[in-house]
DNA sequence: AAATCGGGGCC
DNA sequence: GGCCCAGATTT
């Protein structure tokens, strides 16, 4: 293909958007962003990046903060063992580095959460290294133009598109280059191509077969398993009782209220079985509609129960009870689905969950 | 190679 | 409802 390079250049100069972290030499603040950019769009990345900036400033900030302050920074934006990551990240570049950003992409390949795609942004973008970003964009205009039928979770696909890029990239500013072809694929050969503008179709195997839609290959997915999530509110005052997450299950790190889960949903009676006999004399004062949350496996389907203990209870023989610790739901992380239901600022109290029509 | 990990915007 | 997003890590 002739001149791809400057003719995507001649496309970039008039639809570059000017974005914070785009302006910046500051490997701090081009890896955290993209970190944050990771599966996230940027209108949804861009106010947590703001957020962090101002919050930890300088990679000491970071490094020095406690994975907790991180996780609830990132609250809200999903995919939470990128926050853990970027804590342990930012604590081995401080530490182990002595605060000197790694250079090259292999570099890079050595700090948590920073993966192929990632090592190759930063050293493309920092150092000018002839690195080609494969990701979700770069990956659609690159299967379309060379009609790649493959399946792109395929590693041999992917070296072969790496391949075919290199041959393309300039040896000039090979960062331009990539985040060009990032903003042409957003922009211009997004799922759905404006082919009708495009500076490229007298190339492009899909256009010139009628085809873009069969790139790229991404291969099946699976169902979405549903899951039955009860969670039982236990308050007094403004405190309500949390636990921490453990490991392998969704939200890692996050805090939650005393979860039942069961193949069904469930009413308080048929519950009461599973629960520690502390509560059992209890009756909830509240119980919700169930609430959907879909993640990207999972259907969750989720059912508040509500207990307020008077102040003759004892709140802390309770927690211990159910080696839970009692926290103003304001100030933890939180799954963003939790604490849009625990969470009334305005009021100070804890909002009531909305029932949705769902049939489970 | 396949499974797992969030949440939101758009059609 | 389905699709996809400036992917990485674990199994």
């Amino acid at each position: 293909m002739r001149n791809f390079s400057s003719r995507l250049q001649t496309w970039y100069k008039d639809h570059r958007r000017p974005l914070p972290f785009r302006d910046t030499q500051d490997p701090y603040r081009t890896w955290i962003a993209e970190i944050i950019l990771q599966q996230t769009r940027i209108a949804q990345g861009l106010p947590h990046y703001e957020r962090f900036i101002k919050t930890f400033p300088k990679i000491q900030d970071l490094a020095l903060t406690s994975e907790k302050e991180v996780l609830y920074l990132w609250q809200g934006l999903g995919y939470y063992s990128r926050a853990r990551n970027l804590h342990k990240g930012a604590r081995y570049i401080f530490y182990e580095l002595g605060g000197k950003f790694p250079k090259t992409a292999q570099a890079w390949r050595r700090v948590c959460g920073v993966g192929p795609y990632t090592a190759a942004a930063l050293a493309s973008f920092l150092h000018r290294e002839k690195v080609p970003t494969l990701d979700g964009n770069v990956f659609r205009v690159a299967t379309r133009l060379f009609g790649i039928a493959e399946p792109i979770a395929r590693s041999s696909t992917r070296r072969r598109i790496e391949g075919l890029l290199l041959d393309l990239m300039p040896d000039d500013d090979p960062g331009e280059f990539n985040q060009a072809l990032m903003e042409f694929g957003s922009l211009h050969c997004s799922p759905r191509p404006k082919c009708v503008s495009c500076p490229f179709q007298t190339d492009c195997y899909a256009y010139l077969h009628q085809n873009t839609g069969s790139f790229p290959n991404k291969g099946i997915k699976k169902a979405l398993k549903d899951r039955f999530f009860h969670y039982i509110l236990i308050q007094q005052g403004d405190k309500i009782l949390f636990r921490k997450r453990g490991q392998k299950d969704i939200w890692q790190g996050l805090y939650e209220p005393l979860l039942v889960e069961r193949e069904k949903l469930c009413g308080w009676d048929e519950l009461k079985s599973d629960l520690n006999p502390c509560l059992r004399k209890n009756k909830p004062s509240l119980i919700s509609g169930s609430v959907r949350h879909v993640l990207t496996h999972q259907r969750l389907h989720i059912i508040f129960f509500h207990l307020s203990l008077d102040k003759t209870e004892d709140l802390n023989k309770m927690a211990s009870d159910l080696e839970m610790s009692a926290f103003l739901p304001a100030l933890i992380p939180l799954p963003i689905v939790l604490g849009r239901y625990l969470i009334r600022e305005e009021t100070g109290t804890y909002g009531r969950p909305k029932s949705s029509a769902t049939a489970g």
